[in-house]
DNA sequence: TTCTCCGTTTCAAACGTTTGAAATAAATCA
DNA sequence: TGATTTATTTCAAACGTTTGAAACGGAGAA
């Protein structure tokens, strides 16, 4: 039989013959509770294994010690080596984390706000889903006055409010740039969906790195698709099959388009194939399985990001910062080669 | 300026001139209270957004309406697609849910159990580390009358507890008995490190799949690897080119070991490998993305594992089971095929 | 008129913790 | 000896909610 009545305050207190107060300043070490005193309720506590409530504790200090993190879809690397920054630093500061994945759905994304807004946490990081454009469940945060960083993706249109995002432009400058300067002269360009900002701002990267490399812009070699794979093999066969002139190169504004896009090339036999190379965001972890990986990934260093977030929101729980002058951090992404 | 003053059911007492315990009786609908005062109280906490205190609730009605998960990796799609299946049972009943990774290390394991002690879950979910032989951290939730879900882990020892895992024995069982069906004479069994309780009822699964088809054991097509590149080489090196008469196929205990296997091979041009075929534990998503996929892939519906251990967990916490009688959840495998 | 009953509302304690103020006992000072 | 200080402990209110028991006011019955 087990002894199921939790131990509280009370019960150390009634043990000990001492009142609750002296117990509960024992062991916050109150520099007014007599040494032995503090010595003996710390041993009663360890024996009894007394763990504090949270609840009780929340309560009093009107904090939860918990932050939420809305995302999309915990099947994406990307979101799951971001968590990995997050918690770690989190935890480190006492501090729980509520995960909720959105699917990408407006309405989930909805109800998981109203859920952790019940729960009390005491601030969120967010990348927001596709189509969220009304900002009235997240509005509710800030009139508590409870910090919200956005993360990952960019809330389109000027909302001052604190971002982390990565420097998307920046990597895929990098990337043109390494290209073109081992030597290939046409670079095409595959974008993701064109509702999403990231898409024109590494189409702007592209095209800087064309411009300082003093090569001319070809429309032909720019195309677009969703995520769908059939969408990303008509764009394939768009770029590579209808100009006598095939690009010699690719970056692509995410791996798991990249790859649809090579496996479909190597399907169809293309022919030149071997001389043909391939970025893509991402550097995801499968790429070690690939027989013939990419040349190289932009890696948007997801656990840097997350760090650089939690960083940002305890500063703002703390108040270290003034909430109201909105931070904006942007990560650096680096070229990583295969082998 | 935003009123940071939290809404609460004295405030709406106030603005109503009512009492708070008529409040929240109306707000919970009791049946003492009259119709048009519930009326005006809904109405006016829908106005000023009031969103009961978690902590103060949790605090009243002695329950956290939090669950906790501990896993080894969130970077493992098994583990994802687990907690889909957790999270949405989980929400629809109002709870919410606590995931620590503990990357496969003990300590970190103790560190997430005694974090989710203090926050007062009301029970756990837990996919022990490789190295988890000490039990001493998870006995305390026992102790406190918390219940507790081994779950796709078998831990080894014959402890007496609730466990949700996968019927990994048929799974092989199913997946040599095709290959043989198949026309294959000599398959070849790649299992994973043997401390692993599931290397060898997969094993079993596979020596009574041959048995049945009347096949003779032959101890070179049994290799065993842990999860290190290197060692998986170095295996299959023995099991392809040690013979003059390799196996025809292959059942391997995890696709990331199998990826690497087929990868070597097909590196060193091992000149059988069109005729050879392929079978892990897995079904990974980016199995899509291989330009020759294995065969088929061994599904372990991690979905539903997530889902049977929930509704198993949830039925120990509202007492509907009688929590010292231990459950066992086997769920079965299956197979799928990749075109 | 007085009593009872009923519908409705309020009281008050409880959950476990923190913390400034008050109380106590012991020690020091005049 | 009596007053004051000091070290230590206890008191009591507070956080926001729930809920059985008590209170209230008015209607109907005796």
């Amino acid at each position: 039989m087990s002894t199921k009545t939790p131990v509280t305050l009370k019960l150390l207190a009634q043990k000990l013959k001492i009142s609750i107060s002296t117990v509960s300043k024992a062991l916050n070490d109150y520099p007014t509770i007599n040494a032995y005193t503090k010595e003996r309720v710390k041993q009663m506590a360890a024996e009894l294994h007394f763990t504090p409530n949270k609840s009780a504790l929340n309560l009093q200090i009107q904090k939860s010690y918990t932050i939420g993190i809305i995302l999309p879809d915990l099947m994406d690397h990307y979101f799951t080596r971001s968590i990995f920054g997050i918690e770690q630093h989190a935890r480190q500061y006492g501090y729980n984390v509520i995960i909720g994945q959105s699917y990408d759905d407006l309405k989930k994304e909805v109800d998981l706000a109203n859920m952790l807004l019940k729960s009390r946490i005491d601030g969120l990081i967010i990348a927001i889903s596709k189509n969220t454009q009304n900002f009235d469940h997240l509005d509710m945060f800030e009139n508590l006055g409870l910090p919200i960083i956005y993360y990952g993706r960019n809330p389109s249109f000027n909302l001052s409010c604190h971002k982390v995002l990565s420097n998307t432009y920046q990597g895929c400058y990098k990337a043109t740039d390494f290209l073109i300067k081992r030597g290939h002269q046409r670079v095409a360009y595959l974008g993701g969906p064109k509702m999403i900002s990231f898409t024109h701002d590494r189409f702007k990267g592209y095209i800087n790195a064309l411009n300082d490399n003093h090569i001319p812009f070809d429309a032909s070699l720019v195309a677009y698709t969703d995520f769908d794979k059939e969408n990303t093999n008509s764009a394939i066969k768009e770029l590579f099959y209808n100009s006598e002139n095939p690009p010699t190169a690719l970056v692509a504004f995410k791996e798991q388009i990249l790859f649809d896009a090579m496996k479909y090339l190597r399907a169809n036999k293309y022919e030149k194939m071997e001389q043909t190379e391939f970025i893509g965001f991402g550097n995801m972890p499968f790429i070690r399985y690939l027989d013939n990986p990419p040349l190289a990934s932009i890696e948007e260093n997801p656990e840097s990001m997350g760090e650089n977030a939690i960083k940002l929101l305890l500063k703002l729980i703390d108040q270290k910062t003034d909430a109201t002058e909105y931070q904006e951090v942007m990560v650096d992404c680096e070229l990583v080669l295969h082998s």
